[in-house]
DNA sequence: CCGTATTATGTCTTTATTGACATAACGCTT
DNA sequence: AAGCGTTATGTCAATAAAGACATAATACGG
């Protein structure tokens, strides 16, 4: 007899078979949109900048968009923030994932007898 | 204007915070099921014996939880069926996985007008 | 009793992903 | 002009995941 099984579930945002933004991505982008840099952001979610900026360049890349419009030098050194396309993707990955939440939640009560 | 975006999902069964049961683990029992062979199992599914029974091992480790009834030797060499454990898991899966497709297809089209 | 197809493992190589280090440029501020 | 914090990249090491290869044991059928 199975121990205590309970779901698990993720969702992504896909281009031409190819995964382009999932919760990683989510949470860099949200983050810089609060602290308004990459490299604050970065050590937010504990992850070297050199890594954050990788991920945001690779993405950009296979999305042929730009998330983050940046500068470089001045006060504070410069900082970066979201374009509006990294909104629009941002805001309907989020409402896609809630959606499914909510799902994955009641469906799990129906097959899973806690 | 992000250019044509669709959605994905995964689904998988965890046991205290780890993933123990997946799509690839689905295919395999399933093949297994069908065919009466992890061997022939694992070519249907283009990988090595040695790496399907390495999966199959550490999921019966990870679930405390036997998967496959073997018999060695005999004519054609042997062979593997499921357990009843097996069949359980497989089937909370299975109807687990398909609610969830049918959430996800249903938000899509809300989200993402195609 | 030998051939055969399968289970059962160990080990080693290759590959892919992630992470760490290093360096340059930039433009405010003082 | 010097300092500071940040963006921007290249490179290389460490770690993890997947795959390839090798070998033993088993039991049935001819």
């Amino acid at each position: 007899m199975p121990g205590k099984i309970s779901p698990g579930f993720k969702v992504w945002l896909e281009k031409e078979g190819e995964v382009v933004f999932a919760e990683g991505r989510k949470l860099l982008l949200e983050a810089v949109d609060e602290l308004g840099s990459l490299n604050a952001a970065a050590k937010k979610l504990g992850m070297s900048y050199r890594a954050a900026w990788g991920k945001i360049k690779a993405t950009e890349k296979r999305l042929g968009v730009k998330l983050l419009e940046s500068n470089v030098g001045g006060r504070g050194g410069g900082g970066a923030r979201l374009t509006r396309d990294a909104r629009e993707i941002l805001r309907r990955y989020n409402r896609y994932k809630t959606r499914i939440k909510a799902s994955v939640e009641r469906e799990c009560k129906a097959i899973f007898k806690k």
